[in-house]
DNA sequence: GTCTATAATTTGATAGAC
DNA sequence: GTCTATCAAATTATAGAC
């Protein structure tokens, strides 16, 4: 049986909720090595450099999104667009944290190019699962555009954060509900 | 007659235009020292820590955006919400950066407790101005909320800038243009 | 894989001359 | 106000022992 939680794991998980209190150039490979309690030279032996760690974390972060996108029960509209919005807010409210890629993209012009390429696939697989739904049920006409739904999801977390209220988050969520709703009735 | 542009409002500048493109905590006096052609030294006789600055900054973009707000013409509804788009178009489209504060606010837990004050205070002026925009026309339980127009047009921003499509924002606001006008017929 | 040791550079900040 | 000179600390990263 393999290690549950291998060295390199732990250090995508600080590094992870480094970046997304601090961003990506308010923290340093010590300040990971104190978290997980190695040296920092040994956590250049699996990330050589800090955008190696960067865009690792970013890679791992889409793909347990995408996972989480795959198992949402699609089976009726509203159904589908709660469980979208749970995964918001349950990441704020519960983890008490803002979207990786929503931190990571307000530094994009301090961003190695690989990293900010994969800040772009995380959106655009969000883009690209609301589009579907909303073409699922054939909505895509009067239904809120999934542009508009990223990045009020994204910009509500960002501020409810900065604001320190989280129920900001939650009221734009809300209004969604609303929008839809009416949309079906 | 007074120097129509001192040292300090230059060094604010440049100030802005750098953790407007890489964030608080990428850039160094000795960069905005090289921005303005003077030692580094000197910028601290300006502005003695580096949290200084970012305070007076972020005082300083609230109070031209206060000023901004004030010169609105609202003598109808959608005159006064096309000149608040116009805004956060031109910041994006003409110059080419995303909000000062939509920055700031991503890397919230690395900055002085008093810098992310004034952030907040910028948000607070934005939430204020539209609630009485919508209270003047007396619109506020049929019309978008400011908090949902103000994070959607915060994230679209950022988003825009990071996926390198400033039309993103564009078509965000355009989604806000039907629903008001919607809200008017 | 993790360690010690260390190099090369950058950073925020200060002292004091002009 | 701006300069030179400098500091102490931090940062990314590497070499080589265990």
């Amino acid at each position: 049986m393999a290690d549950p939680h291998p060295m390199r794991e732990t250090i995508l998980d600080a590094a992870e909720k480094r970046i997304r209190s601090v961003g990506y150039n308010a923290f340093s490979f010590r300040d990971l090595a104190d978290d997980v309690g190695i040296r920092s030279a040994s956590i250049h032996y699996h990330f050589p450099q800090k955008a190696d760690l960067g865009v690792q974390l970013v890679q791992r972060y889409t793909e347990r999104f995408q996972g989480q996108l795959t198992q949402i029960d699609r089976t009726d509209l509203m159904t589908g667009l709660e469980h979208f919005f749970k995964l918001y807010a349950d990441a704020l409210i519960v983890g008490e944290q803002v979207c990786l890629c929503a931190v990571l993209a307000a530094e994009t012009g301090s961003l190695p190019s690989h990293l900010t390429e994969k800040v772009r696939e995380f959106f655009k697989l969000n883009l690209d699962w609301l589009e579907a739904l909303n073409q699922q049920f054939h909505v895509e006409s009067k239904a809120p555009k999934p542009i508009e739904i990223l990045t009020s999801l994204e910009g509500a977390m960002t501020i409810a954060n900065a604001m320190g209220d989280k129920s900001l988050l939650l009221s734009v969520i809300e209004q969604y509900r609303g929008r839809y709703e009416r949309l079906i009735a």
